[in-house]
RNA sequence: GCGCCAGUGGCGGAAUGGUAGACGCGCUGGUCUUAGGAACCAGUGGGCAACCGUGGGGGUUCGAGUCCCUCCUGGCGCACCA
C-alpha cells in the first residue's frame, strides 16, 4: 500500500465558500477518492487559515470579536463543505487560530531564532496605511498592498525577519527537482529569487577616507564608466549631505510625474576609477534601487539604456567600449571590447573573467552573486495573529522566550476600536514581570504574518493534536504532499515561503524531506458574464432575466447590458452561490459541471446551459439504470474495459474534462446499441469508476441495484480486452488521406496492397502514375508514394 | 522591454509526428406528448463539386494542429534588478 497525500489549499474562513473553492475541492476529491479505491493510504485533510485582518475589520464593523466571528465562519463553511460530499479526513482538521496550533508555531519561531533564521533589525519597510501594518516585499504589488490596494509607504521600523536568503540558492536549484510543477510557477519563483552573477567593485572616494561598493553584472564595461549613481537611502548620503538637502531630494523624486524620468543630484564627492584613476562624479539618482545589490551603480552610458538616458540629460561623457556604430548607442548586445587596454579584442564572457581576476589580484573587487530575494519580514502590527514569543526590558534589550514559557496566548479582552495594534494598547497583557529576571518587561506586540501560519500547516495535519509541532518520523514517512491543488495566485508568496519552511525545518530537525509539494496543480478560475444597468450598477446573474430577447433586471425591469466573462468577484456581482446551485441541481451535477467544460487548469465559464446539461447527464444515467432487463453485446465488455482505462488515465493526468467525455461516450454507446446491464457485474465496474466523480449517485445506484456496498475496489483492467483486432486503416497517397479500409491487425503488407489497388478511388488516383514507395506503418497507416 | 503560455467549427474543447474537430453546448429538421429546467431520432467545419481547411509565412518529414525558424494576435507574470 503506498501513501498518497492529497491536499487542497486550505481556505480563509471568510464566512461562505465560493465557487472557486468548490472547483478546487472537487478536483482534489476526485483524485483522493480514486486513490482510495486503488487501495492507497490516502491522506486528505482540511483546515482553516484562520488568522488575518478581515476578522479584525469585521469585528469593528459588526461589533463582534475576531475569534467569535472566525469560529462562526468556520462552522458555517464546514457545513457547506459537508454538502459537497467531499471525502475529507475531518479528524485531522486544524485551524491556525487555535491555541494548539499557534503555540507550536511559537516553538518553531524559537527554533528559527536559535538556528539564526529569525532575527530583528531596523529596516526600511513597506507600510500599508490602510491596514496599518508592515508588508513583506512579496506582498507589495505595483507599489500597492496585496490585500488593500493602498499605496504603500516606506517607514523605518524595528522588525522580525526570517532568513529566507540563506536558502536562496537551494530554493532556486530545488526548482529543477520539481518536475511535476507548472513551468509557469517555477519561472515566477526563479525570477523572484533573481540570481545574478557578477562582481563587486570597491571604488575609493577622492579626498575622503571612504569607499563605495558596487555590484555589477558587467565588469567588462568598466572602462566605459563615466559616473557613479547611488540611491537616496545609501549610507553615504547621510554622511555627506544634511537632512534638509536629503529631504529636498526625496521630495523632488516623489514629485516627478513620469516614473521613468531620470533625476540626479550631485553629491560633491567623486570616486576614483579602479583602473585608470579618472574622477567619476557621484550622483544621487532616483533610478537606483536601494534594496538591490549595494544600492549603487557605475554608469556606463554607451552600453546601458538607463545610464545613457541619464548621461544625455546631465551632459556626461559617453565612452564606447564595445565595438558598434555610433548610431547604435546605447549598444547593449555582446561584441568585441575596445578602448579597454586590459581586455581589448575580447568578447563579453572572457572580458568579464579577465577583469574580475584583475580586481581580485589588486584586491579592489571580487566575484559576487547577487539575489533579488530579500529576507522575509514577518512582523505585523495586528492583533489577530500568532504572538511573537519575545519580551522587552526597560533598557531596550529583549529575550526570546523558552519553549517552557509558552504559549503566549492572545488576550480575548481587547479594544479593537482604537487606532493601531490592539495588543499595544492592552497594558494588562503587555506588561509582565519576567519570570527569569523578575524585572519589568513588555511583550512583543507584533504578531506573525499569516503566511507563516500557512507555511507548515501541511506538516501539522499529520499529527494535529501533538504537543510538539510534529513528529519527525511521520514527516519523513508522509511528506512531501503528493498532489497539492490550489490557485496560481499563490505562485510566489505561499509556495515560496512553504518551500523555505520545509528546508529550514529539515535542517533544524534533521528531516529527509527537501520539498513540501511533489506535484503542484493550479486550477483555473471560474468566470461569469458581467451584467450592469445603464446607471453602471452591477447586477447579479440571478437578477437578470430575458424578456422578448432583451436582458432586463428582474425587479426594476431596467435594461441590462451584458459584459465579458470575468473572474467571479463580489465587486462585479457576477457570482453564483454554491448553496443555491446545490439545492437546485444537486451535488453530483455540480461536481460534473466543475470538471466538464474546460481542463481543470484553465478558466471555466459558468453558464446556465452547462450546469443544466450536467444535471441532464445525471438524470440520464439514473434513468438508464432503471431499465430492468439485461442484454449484452459481444463488444460490451470491451467498451467498458476501455472506459475504465480511460477514466483512470484521465484522473491521473488531471484531464477531468475528458472523464466527462468518457462518460458520455459510454452511455451513448450503451443506449444506441440498446445494451442493458441492470445488476450485471459490468454495472459494478461502471458504478465504481463513476464514484470518484459523482459519489452520491454512484452510491445510491449501487445500493438500489446490488443491495450492497460494492464501491470497494477499483476494477483491475484486463489488458487483453483493450486490444483491438479489427482496425480502420487509413490509406494515403502522397501523404493525403484517400480512403480507409477495415482490416485485421497484423495484416501482411503485400496482401493488403492487393486489395488496396482494387479500390476504385485508389485506382483513379494512381492511374498512370508509378508507385515508387510504400510506407507501411503496421496497423497504423499506409502511405503510397508515386513519382 | 524581459520571461512564460496560448491561438483548432457559432462556442467550450479532443487529437504518443499517422483518418483534424472526440465529447459537450448551441443550432436545424423531425418524433412523443402525463407541455418538461424534459426525452428520443436525424443532421451540423467550408464548398454544388473537384477540393479547401488547425493565426500568417517559410522549413524538416513519406506524412505536421503537433517538431524547427520567423512574424502577428491574445493572456499571464516580472519590470529602472545595474
Amino acid at each position: 500500500m503506498s501513501k498518497k497525500y492529497i491536499l487542497e489549499m486550505f481556505p480563509y474562513p471568510s464566512g461562505n465558500i465560493h465557487m472557486g473553492h468548490v472547483r478546487n475541492y472537487v478536483i482534489g476529491d476526485i483524485c483522493a477518492r480514486y486513490h482510495k479505491l486503488k487501495g492507497d493510504e490516502v491522506i486528505h485533510p482540511m483546515g482553516w487559515d484562520a488568522f488575518g485582518l478581515p476578522a479584525e475589520n469585521a469585528a469593528i464593523q459588526f461589533n463582534t470579536h475576531p475569534q467569535d466571528w472566525t469560529l462562526k465562519n468556520i462552522q458555517n463553511m464546514k457545513s457547506q463543505l459537508k454538502k459537497l460530499d467531499l471525502d475529507l479526513d475531518w479528524e485531522k482538521e486544524l485551524s491556525t487560530c487555535e491555541k494548539n496550533y499557534y503555540q507550536c508555531q511559537q516553538e518553531l519561531f524559537i527554533d528559527f531564532y536559535n538556528s539564526g533564521l529569525a532575527y530583528k533589525k531596523d529596516a526600511l519597510v513597506n507600510w500599508d496605511p490602510e491596514d496599518q501594518t508592515v508588508l513583506a516585499n512579496e506582498q507589495v504589488i505595483d507599489g500597492k498592498g496585496w490585500r488593500t490596494g493602498a499605496v504603500v509607504e516606506q517607514k523605518i521600523l524595528s522588525q522580525w525577519f526570517f532568513k529566507i536568503t540563506n536558502y536562496a540558492e537551494e530554493l532556486l536549484h530545488g526548482l529543477d527537482e520539481l518536475t511535476l510543477w507548472p513551468e509557469k510557477v517555477k519561472t515566477m519563483q526563479k525570477n523572484w529569487i533573481g540570481k545574478s552573477i557578477g562582481a563587486e567593485i570597491n571604488f575609493e572616494i577622492f579626498e575622503k577616507n571612504d569607499q563605495l561598493n558596487i555590484f555589477t553584472t558587467r565588469p567588462d564595461t568598466i572602462y566605459g564608466a563615466t559616473f557613479i549613481a547611488i540611491s537616496v537611502n545609501h549610507k553615504l548620503v547621510g554622511k555627506y549631505l544634511n537632512n534638509n538637502e536629503i529631504n529636498n531630494i526625496k521630495k523632488t523624486f516623489a514629485q516627478s510625474t513620469d516614473e521613468k524620468e531620470k533625476i540626479g543630484f550631485l553629491t560633491g564627492i567623486e570616486c576614483k576609477h579602479p583602473i585608470n584613476n579618472k574622477k567619476l562624479p557621484v550622483y544621487i539618482a532616483n533610478f537606483v534601487l536601494d534594496n538591490y545589490g549595494e544600492g549603487a551603480i557605475f554608469g556606463c552610458p554607451a552600453h546601458d539604456e538607463r545610464d545613457y538616458e541619464f548621461a544625455i540629460k546631465y551632459n556626461l561623457q559617453i565612452i564606447k567600449v564595445i565595438e558598434c556604430d555610433d548610431d547604435q548607442l546605447p549598444f547593449t548586445q555582446d561584441g568585441k571590447l575596445i578602448n579597454s587596454p586590459l581586455v581589448d579584442g575580447l568578447k563579453k564572457t572572457e572580458a568579464i573573467i579577465k577583469i574580475t581576476n584583475y580586481f581580485e589580484e589588486k584586491n579592489i573587487g571580487k566575484r559576487s552573486i547577487n539575489y533579488k530575494l530579500r529576507d522575509w519580514g514577518v512582523s505585523r502590527q495586528r492583533y489577530w495573529g500568532c504572538p511573537i514569543p519575545v519580551i522587552y526590558y526597560e533598557d531596550g534589550s529583549y529575550r526570546v522566550l523558552e519553549k517552557s514559557e509558552l504559549p503566549v496566548l492572545l488576550p480575548y479582552d481587547v479594544d479593537l476600536n482604537g487606532k493601531g495594534n490592539a495588543l499595544l494598547n492592552h497594558d494588562n497583557w503587555r506588561k509582565i514581570i519576567c519570570p527569569k529576571t523578575k524585572k519589568i518587561a513588555f511583550r512583543e506586540t507584533d504578531t506573525l504574518d499569516t503566511f507563516v501560519d500557512s507555511s507548515w500547516y501541511y506538516i501539522r495535519f499529520l499529527d494535529n493534536k501533538l504537543g510538539t509541532p510534529f513528529n519527525p518520523q511521520r514527516v519523513d514517512e508522509y511528506l512531501p504532499v503528493d498532489k497539492y491543488i490550489g490557485g496560481i495566485e499563490h505562485a510566489i508568496l505561499h509556495l515560496l515561503y512553504s518551500r523555505f519552511f520545509m528546508k529550514a525545518l529539515r535542517d533544524i530537525y534533521k528531516l529527509k524531506v527537501n520539498e513540501p509539494f511533489q506535484q503542484l496543480f493550479t486550477q483555473g478560475m471560474i468566470t461569469h458574464k458581467t451584467y450592469r444597468t445603464q446607471k453602471n450598477e452591477w447586477v447579479m446573474p440571478k437578477d437578470v432575466i430575458s424578456d422578448r430577447g432583451k436582458l432586463i433586471r428582474d425587479k426594476t425591469r431596467e435594461t441590462i447590458e451584458e459584459g465579458p466573462s470575468e473572474k467571479m468577484s463580489k465587486s462585479k456581482k457576477n457570482v453564483i452561490e454554491p448553496d443555491e446551485i446545490l439545492s437546485n441541481y444537486g451535488i453530483d451535477a455540480t461536481r460534473i459541471f466543475m470538471i466538464s467544460d474546460s481542463p481543470p487548469d484553465r478558466e471555466l465559464e459558468w453558464t446556465d446551459e452547462g450546469i443544466q446539461s450536467s444535471k441532464n447527464l445525471i438524470r440520464r444515467i439514473e434513468r438508464y439504470f432503471t431499465i430492468n432487463k439485461t442484454s449484452l453485446k459481444e463488444d460490451t465488455e470491451k467498451m467498458v474495459e476501455k472506459f475504465v482505462n480511460n477514466i483512470e488515465k484521465n484522473i491521473l493526468n488531471f484531464s477531468l474534462n475528458k472523464c466527462v467525455a468518457d462518460i458520455y461516450t459510454l452511455f451513448n454507446y450503451l443506449e444506441k446499441e440498446k445494451i442493458y446491464l441492470n445488476n450485471n457485474e459490468i454495472s459494478k465496474k461502471i458504478l465504481i469508476c463513476l464514484h470518484p466523480i459523482v459519489p452520491k449517485m454512484s452510491s445510491n445506484l449501487s445500493k438500489r441495484l446490488f443491495n450492497d456496498d460494492i464501491i470497494t475496489k477499483w476494477p483491475n483492467i484486463n489488458n487483453m480486452l483493450l486490444i483491438e483486432n479489427s482496425i480502420n486503416l487509413p490509406i494515403q497517397i502522397q501523404g493525403k488521406l484517400v480512403t480507409t479500409i477495415e482490416t485485421e491487425k497484423g495484416y501482411l503488407e503485400k496482401d493488403i496492397l492487393k486489395s488496396i489497388y482494387k479500390i476504385d478511388k485508389i485506382k483513379n488516383k494512381l492511374h498512370d502514375r508509378k508507385v515508387v514507395k510504400i510506407i507501411n506503418v503496421q496497423d497504423k497507416i499506409i502511405n503510397i508514394i508515386t513519382d
